[in-house]
RNA sequence: GCGAGAGUGCUGGAACAGGUAGACAGGCACGUUUGAGGUGCGUGUGUCGAACGGCGUGUGGGUUCGAGUCCCAUCUCUCGCACCA
């Protein structure tokens, strides 16, 4: 019989589809496991191998999973607003609506075809009015709790996509996604208020199982700092305001600086005698990008302010007042005190224009860098903190600025709160309108979903305007709250929106009445494991956590925390190790591998690929390899013989392989699982009984579920492989009778000898004493044998003198 | 600059908790099956050497009976952050 591999992959996915095999049941008594990948964003490149990776190594945990007697939910969908598809709209002149949903059917049959066990019941898609509703429901709770506000601030603007991006979408002063430049720009926008989950975001991290690297990346995007904030007086009577992290070096302030854009430079302007100077120094800062301010960071620019002086409140001493680039109006107070004996940048600034350096932490020479060390210093030139060290002063100070209320402690984060409105179409409407009598209002629930308008043309438009904002019939509505005339907001949610509550929804899909029920919630939540792109790391994953917390916090949702592990895989590289793009023509399409080779095939070769967490390379020959291999499984099947217990030559190693291929699978080690089931394929290569062949199959059926369905039924085995019951393997029998012990003498390695297993330690080294290899040795070196180190059923090492 | 991770055959990659480095696969070579083969099967394949044997996990040290694995130093690469006071 022919290996029609076409034929049967067509055949078993209707069969799972029509018996809704992989479909999950909320409520059931079998323990739950949610597995979750990130859904796609149906693009009209259509599905690529980047997304097979995790998506595979998914499947194979949750079809484990489940024949091991869980209750799986491993569901999909599609994050279905977006630029691209709204690009593609303009220019076609096709309804994203439209495009989306062509879109959509490409990657469901493509998804399909790849055999993943998706329950197809749950499968979503945040443009749905029926999803978007619930969207648009938390961003309504997020206003009612004053979490979601507007603020005309400076924004990133892409001059590409024209439209504002979130402080996570830029990188490098470019648009994530498209490339061009970003520039600043003052608008009125809408934002959540992230920050104020700055600290449960950093803290909560200790309660999950992250992999180590997104947890560092998400605490060092929140960047948060303790400090304090110290008030130094002005010559003229104002209040300057800063924040350090050491004001344990206060007596070593010997200047201060104010960002460019700092409030008290307008105020004191008239009084400079170098105003023109000044303004000039700003007018040039507010020209650079924020790209060639930190570019030209090697040499430290700024201009004194001439006729204003600040006081250090710890000995009342005069210290000039500048104004520099390096200093930021957008983190802090946007003034520091500079102590350029201990901090690089001040030391920087000191040195170019020539201010004095006051050590006041002993350890280092400040004349020739800064010294920063906070561990190891003891206090010096500080009054009375003289002697203490520095973890010890910087309380003794903050106490002090206290008591003098001229000072306290701080913490401060590098997480600015996120910039929630795009002027784009295709989008969820913000549920906000403005009436001239009672101002912003938010819609009412029962008003929702909030669908955008039919037209035929959605351009973005050059001023900062949603291309939403000339629709007018769309725009004027009436007052939820008095009725009369009203404006309807004409920003659209950024796609971040749909993506941060998506893993909810797939516990309840259909529900009408609740973003999902409280019964479903409470017993899926929270998600088990969730792979996805690092990329996501400071995005989708901490915008999510953020959701999360605001709904847990105002009792929708049972959990803290949204998902219990996160993994991330590697990317798949072209062919010489390069980025597959289409531009180098080197881009690997899933379709066409199932094609040639089956789905089958496609599965095993990308988690055979390498280790998972790792870039790998996709080549051509190595699908072969794994084509090769589901071959000889084929072809296993027609020397099957009876027998209903594992024969004796090959039990061992059936359980050493069940006991690996469980192990590995849970470890994302699917590569070496694969690995040992061909060595069991090859060990069966003449031919195996039908209780090895259907353990076999059970074990090779999570990463290829088609060909192993098959033969199962071929074979006439009860029931479909796929949902079996997962193979046990017993301890004790996972070890071989006789085994080879390596020979080393005097630490080097010289041959093996076979012998029992588990003999006594004795016995070992009378065998070693009396063997051949170790005699010549020991004679070769003309010493004696002074001991012999065993390590049981491994090696012994005789040292000889 | 700071933070994280990685350097193993011709290639992708294995190696539990320090215990036979190179599993498994690809490629290549030879043989074989075949009318033919981008088929199947078999054998070989880290390196030097005819062999005995020696040498080998980026580099240099160290700890240990024993190091790819641990420690110190150093080089290279990838990723993330980047004047965050």
């Amino acid at each position: 019989m022919k290996y029609d591999f076409t034929a049967i992959e067509q055949k078993w996915q209707n069969r799972w589809e029509e018996q809704k095999l992989y479909c999950a049941t909320t409520g059931s008594d079998k323990p739950k496991f949610y597995g979750l990948i990130e859904f796609p964003y149906p693009s009209g490149a259509g599905l690529h191998v980047g997304h097979a990776r995790p998506y595979t190594a998914m499947d194979v945990i949750a079809r484990k999973k489940r024949m091991q007697g869980y209750n799986v939910l491993f569901p999909m969908g599609y994050d279905a607003f977006g630029l691209p598809t709204e690009n593609y709209a303009i220019k076609n002149h096709i309804h994203p609506r439209i495009v989306t949903e062509n879109n959509v059917k490409v990657f469901r049959s493509q998804l399909k075809a790849l055999g993943y066990s998706f329950d197809w019941d749950r499968e979503i898609n945040t443009t749905d009015p029926g999803y978007m509703k619930w969207t648009q429901w938390i961003f309504l709770q997020l206003y009612k709790n004053g979490l979601a506000y507007k603020a005309k601030m400076p924004v990133n603007w892409c001059t590409s996509c024209k439209c504002v991006l979130a402080n996570e979408e830029v990188v490098d002063n470019v648009c994530e996604r498209c490339g061009s430049p970003v520039v600043r720009r003052e608008k009125s926008q809408w934002m959540l208020r992230i920050t104020r989950y700055a600290d449960r975001l950093i803290d909560d991290l200790d309660d999950v199982d992250y992999i180590e690297r997104v947890k560092i990346q998400q605490r060092n995007w929140i960047g948060r700092s303790t400090g304090a904030e110290v008030n130094f007086a002005a010559t003229t009577g104002d209040v300057i305001t800063v924040y350090t992290t050491r004001p344990d070096t206060l007596f070593g302030a010997t200047y201060m600086v104010l960002s460019p854009e700092h409030a008290l430079v307008e105020k004191w302007m008239p009084q400079l005698t170098n105003a023109e100077e000044v303004q000039k120094y700003q007018a040039e800062a507010a020209a650079k990008s924020d790209f060639e301010r930190s570019e030209l960071n090697k040499d430290k620019t700024g201009v004194e302010l001439k006729g204003v002086r600040a006081i250090n409140p710890v000995n009342g001493k005069e210290i000039p007042i500048f104004i520099s680039d390096y200093v930021l109006s957008t983190y802090g107070t946007g003034a520091i005190m500079a102590v350029p004996a201990h901090d690089t940048r001040d030391w920087d600034f000191a040195k170019a224009f020539d201010l004095p350096i006051i050590e006041v932490v002993g350890g280092g020479n400040v004349q020739e860098e800064a010294f920063t060390d906070v561990e190891t210093g003891i206090m010096v030139n500080s009054d009375f903190l003289n002697g203490m060290e520095v973890a010890q002063a910087k309380e003794a100070i903050i106490a002090w600025l206290e008591e003098k209320g001229i000072g306290h402690s701080k913490v401060n984060y590098k997480l600015r709160d996120w910039v929630f409105s795009r002027q784009r179409y295709w989008g969820e409407p913000i549920p906000i309108v403005y009436c001239d009598k009672c101002g912003e209002q938010p819609l009412n629930e029962s008003d929702l979903p909030l669908l955008l308008p039919d037209v035929e043309s959605y351009e973005p438009t050059d001023d900062g305007e949603s291309p939403l904002a000339p629709m007018t019939d769309w725009v004027n509505c009436t007052c939820p709250k008095c009725g009369g005339p009203a404006r309807r907001e004409t920003d659209t949610m950024p796609q971040w929106a749909g993506s941060s509550w998506y893993f909810l929804r797939y516990m309840d899909p259909h529900n009408e009445d609740a973003l999902a029920s409280k019964e479903a919630l409470e017993y899926w939540s929270p998600v088990d494991w969730y792979n996805g792109g690092m990329e996501h790391t400071t995005l989708h994953l901490l915008y999510s956590r953020f959701w999360h917390k605001f709904l847990y916090d105002i009792g929708v949702v049972p959990t803290k925390e949204p998902y219990a592990k996160r993994t991330s895989h590697g990317m798949i590289l072209g062919e010489g190790g390069e980025k597959m793009s289409k531009s180098r023509g080197n881009v690997i399409n899933p379709t066409d591998i199932i094609n040639a080779y089956g789905s089958d095939t496609m599965r095993t070769y990308i988690v055979f690929i390498g280790d998972f967490e790792k870039a790998c390379s996709w080549s051509s020959d190595a699908v072969k390899g794994c084509k090769r291999f589901l071959d000889k499984v084929w072809n296993l099947s027609e020397n099957v013989v009876p027998g209903e217990e594992y024969s004796p030559e090959n039990e061992t190693l059936i359980h050493k392989t069940i006991k690996k291929v469980t192990e590995d699978i849970d470890s994302l080690k699917g590569n070496t699982a694969l690995a040992q089931l061909m060595t069991l394929v090859n060990q069966f290569s003449g031919g195996c009984n039908r209780a090895e062949f259907r353990t076999l199959l059970q074990l090779l059926s999570p990463f290829a579920p088609h060909i192993c369905d098959e033969l199962w039924e071929v074979h006439g085995f009860e029931g479909i492989c796929s949902v079996s019951q997962w193979p046990v393997y017993d301890e004790n029998k996972c070890r071989d009778a006789l085994v080879d012990i390596a020979i080393q003498i005097n630490g080097k390695f010289k041959g093996t000898m076979q012998l029992a297993a588990d003999l006594p330690q004795e016995d070992v080294i009378a065998a070693a004493a009396a063997n051949e290899t170790v005699l010549r040795n020991v004679e070769k070196i003309g010493g004696k044998i002074v001991k012999t180190i065993v390590v049981p059923n491994k090696l012994v090492n005789v040292i000889v003198k």
